[in-house]
DNA sequence: TTAATATATGAACACATATTCATACAAGGT
DNA sequence: ACCTTGTATGAATATGTGTTCATATATTAA
């Protein structure tokens, strides 16, 4: 069972070839990852934990996180850009809230995991 | 309503309160984090995905990334450190697994938002 | 129009992360 | 014991990310 194909050693070719039949395109796992990535960061997991439960705007989440209200707006434009937050204008005040739900799928998950392995 | 903590301007202070007591403990929202962030690479979902139909090793996955078995192995001990793989000797050769269900939940559900929301 | 409030954005710096290279370890074969 | 194979790890470098500060935009009030 052992091959070399471009240079590069490999056990198990089948393994290999199932895998790659198996894979999405490139796009959808940069997407995916990108996701994760808009996740990765304790602040915007409280931010989106924050936002299910209710609408809040940059200023009080900024003084949720205890942060300026400069590094609030820019979370929220990643969380945005990343299609986990939309947001709806009343006079001055932005209020953000969660798309779908979605997001809350994966903090539930993440949750447990976090829960179950590291107690 | 409009109030001030602290030296900051806060505008829904009922809001802020209901969040602080909806959010676990600090440790928890680092642990979700932290989990994100081992996720949130375009090479180790590649891998999580490759390891939810199969065993392999570390070899086959450099190959499947087309990576260094080196940088393969720095990959692997991230997920290891963040409990999403285990690993498992066969002579010579270490076969890698998921550790349970919440990888693929997790993964599951961020392909649907990628294919619901990029397109 | 001018001023104030709420949020967004660009640039720069500090810090974190990924890869490479070299080396070390662990298991099996000779 | 030695050598080879499979994997791990440390250090260094290159790249990425988060925060701060200054500034810009949007909405409302005076």
């Amino acid at each position: 069972m052992i091959e070399d194909i471009c240079e590069r050693r490999i056990i198990h070719v089948d393994r290999l070839v199932k895998a790659r039949t198996l894979l999405p395109r490139q796009l959808d796992i940069e997407g995916m990852s990108d996701l994760f990535k808009a996740m990765a960061d304790p602040g915007r997991v409280q931010i989106l934990m924050a936002l299910d439960a209710q609408e809040m705007c940059v200023c009080d989440l900024a003084a949720l996180l205890g942060v300026s209200e400069s590094a609030a707006s820019h979370q929220m434009r990643i969380l945005r850009n990343m299609n986990l937050v939309k947001n709806r204008r009343e006079g001055q005040v932005l209020y953000y809230r969660l798309v779908d739900d979605h997001v809350m799928q994966l903090i539930r998950v993440a949750h447990d995991h976090v829960l179950e392995t590291a107690g």
